[in-house]
DNA sequence: ACCTATTTATAATC
DNA sequence: TGATTATAAATAGGT
């Protein structure tokens, strides 16, 4: 702007500064004024002196102080936004949470009926058993069926005879009988409650396997 | 600053205008950043640009939040200021009136014990007076006995004999008897419980009057 | 985005 | 203070 680039008010006495500054804060404010009026934009500026306690406002102490305000006001709405996006965040995290729990639960609940299942084929009564545990044995008898099933007809293909070993384990069990009684199905079937969260047995069957009827011949 | 003296942006295309208004702002931007360094102050600039909600803060959100929010309690506490200015001027207000209604209570005092004198030197008994009466009346009777000392003064300078109005019609009352008997008055005085704003009598003659004793040879 | 003529801002000096 | 002046910076208008 002059002789020099810049010339730093702080080296100077108070009223060498104090007039340096006035000069500064008057053409800024001059750029000020053209820019809001030549661009049609609102403008306001705040300037704190150190050691003075006044601020001064431009353009006015009442239409800086309505700017700032629409400003804080403005600051404040995105605050909250942020909270509400925050938040929904963190209702995401739980809801994720949620869901992994709700898997690790329906995990534990077939391992635990896997555990029944054996303690059953291995001589366990029938009647010692609850109706959440009936149900969920009825799930494993229905994918051990299932996978029987395919094993059987994998088998057929082929003309060797079958003799893996969960095979011979089921039909070694004292299960047998109980599992080749047609009447047993339909014993179980009846506890539900009909509230449960498993689809309503299509059939009077009551197992809810894709394909029914298959096991009947299964031996 | 350049070939013309000043561009008004508001007659070009949008393009344009956002321009010369980045432009502009940017410099301004540069020299309130040269001011708030050079000068040492704290500087605070607000934009709002129309149609657009978002506002620009310069230097920073932050930096620009703090100094508006300084801003603007410094406004609140001069606002705070004016409030106690202006009940300090509603205190004054109230003062001033609650004298002269205090004067208009003594005038009225004053104007009640006149009528009182006046009942009492038409024919009144005294024994019809309760205390507060008594001491309003010494009051008047001080005053007017001051007035009718000052008047025969002045009278005794110049040797015609003293026939005023008021002269007349005192001794002509009821009240010439009591008023010249000297027992009349240490009686009154006594009525007074002492705690009156009444300074107390410097004498057992127990009337406030500046020179005593002169009423005595009145007639 | 860059260039240049011109205006504006301002440091130094009186 | 205020005025003057030399020079730096900003920028209008064009490319």
């Amino acid at each position: 702007m002059a002789r020099k680039r810049l010339r730093d008010a702080r080296n100077y006495s108070e009223n060498v500064r104090n007039s340096i500054l006035d000069r500064r804060e008057t053409s800024l404010f001059k750029k000020a004024e053209e820019l809001s009026i030549l661009c049609d934009i609102e403008v306001a500026i705040i300037i704190f002196r150190p050691g003075k306690i006044q601020p001064i406002a431009w353009k006015s102490a009442s239409l800086a102080q309505d700017v700032l305000t629409r400003y804080l006001s403005f600051i404040e709405f995105k605050r909250l936004e942020k909270l509400v996006t925050h938040e929904e965040y963190l209702q995401k995290k739980v809801d994720k949470k949620e869901e992994q729990i709700s898997k690790l639960e329906k995990l534990n609940e077939a391992k635990e009926m896997e555990i029944l299942f054996n303690q059953l084929v291995e001589g366990k009564s029938i009647n010692e058993l609850d109706a959440r545990e009936m149900k969920g044995l009825l799930k494993v008898f229905a994918a051990k069926m299932t996978k029987l099933d395919e094993r059987k007809k994998e088998l057929n293909q082929p003309p060797n005879p079958p003799s893996n070993k969960e095979n011979i384990i089921l039909s070694a069990s004292p299960m047998e009988e109980s599992f080749n009684n047609p009447g047993f199905i339909d014993t179980i079937a009846t506890l539900g409650d009909g509230s449960d969260i498993e689809p309503a047995p299509k059939e009077g069957n009551a197992v809810n396997v894709e394909d029914d009827g298959h096991y009947k011949d299964l031996d």
